[in-house]
DNA sequence: ATAAATTATGAATGATAATTCATTTATTGA
DNA sequence: TCAATAAATGAATTATCATTCATAATTTAT
């Protein structure tokens, strides 16, 4: 993982592997999985059919791979976000400041994140719905239990804290569709959702 | 389309094609399009390959008949539950019920629509994103209008309609989403998302 | 400089699955 | 009862890829 500790060769080929990877990540999310050919990645990164299988067993664990690294670096943004200090509405925030950031840097993404998580995944053997789906859920639980600090304190009404994290994820993914659809006229803006979200949870209105 | 003013040969071949297409959203809901064979659906809708080519050009077309009739069906239903009459709450509140409704009734369909409105769709060529996105941004802009005119009476905050509208549409989603992956846990309730939802655009609090 | 090891190549192979169509079966109307 | 028409069949044809592998090119180490 450390560059530095490798030798040339072991670089050039770690690059090479990067560069498939983004190519893959391009072709995947403008076509799905099945609509894309080995040949045409290859192509596209200007290598030989049979060198994406030196670095890929096949078609699937290429696949997979470019999935599980991108939601790897999304998952952890996620939770270091959750992890700094404040109150809850503070929290919250920094939550859905960093979400929509890691979401404009990967627009690309999004849409397999989407269909991952969301709907029919392209290769059901390949089991990457449950894993997306479990880092999913961890980020859930874990906003629920900002909720519910913040209950515990008064400062959000008393509801379920899980259907809370829900909802604003709810509200959080369609501006993010809204934006991917119309990106001129809906700009995806942190502050609106959260002033759609808080003005109703937010006991104390919203400062405090 | 008038079953009464077709002979018996037109019905019996009437119901074989909606047969067809009832196995065919079995299968493309639980597999998605690329990984369900004309075979299979021939098999399991007790015909032979050939005669669903007697039905459908191909592959392509049998897949756009199921989604297209289904979501017209849907459509169909919002649309009607939208011109009901009422204060803007309850019209608001009436199109959540159908909507849950409808799609508690489909569940096998819901993921499809998913796929097909919010993710990477199955099949490109086949331009129904394009279809199904018109009909959704139909229902939102009718949405949008209630809001408007709610917002005009004094029971919503003065809030972007339209937004309104996605957001309510994102806490539903993914109310459903939850409820897909985790049917006992988390019914999918309509008062439930109408309380987090309202409770903060709702001016006059509940009542009223 | 040269053998050994690594990496890259792409034509050939094999599998899967969509589509066709000559033939059979069933229905209708005379 | 018997053509004529409509429906249904499924083996054969084709098309599309994923995957392999014998060969070549490149790099490293001696």
């Amino acid at each position: 993982m450390d560059e530095r500790s490798l030798s040339r060769r072991q670089r050039e080929r770690l690059r090479h592997r990067q560069e498939i990877l983004e190519v893959a990540l391009d072709l995947f999310s403008e076509r799905g999985y099945h609509n894309v050919s080995m040949e045409e990645i290859a192509r596209k990164a200007e290598f030989s059919v049979g060198t994406l299988y030196t670095f890929f067993h096949n078609k699937e664990e290429l696949y997979k791979a470019m999935v599980l690294e991108k939601a790897e670096e999304f998952h952890n943004t996620l939770i270091k976000s959750l992890s700094i200090s404040g109150n809850e509405y503070k929290k919250i925030k920094t939550f859905v400041d960093s979400l929509i950031n890691v979401f404009m840097k990967n627009l690309k993404f999004v849409r397999i994140y989407l269909t991952e998580t969301r709907g029919i995944p392209f290769k059901l053997k390949a089991g990457l719905d449950e894993k997306i789906k479990a880092q999913y859920e961890d980020i859930l639980r874990k906003l629920a239990d900002i909720f519910s600090a913040g209950i515990g304190n008064n400062i959000f009404k008393r509801i379920d804290p899980y259907l809370l994290a829900v909802a604003l994820d709810g509200i959080t993914s369609s501006f993010l569709v809204q934006y991917l659809e119309h990106p001129d006229e809906h700009p995806f803006d942190a502050d609106l959702i959260l002033s759609i979200f808080f003005d109703q949870v937010y006991e104390g209105g919203l400062n405090s």
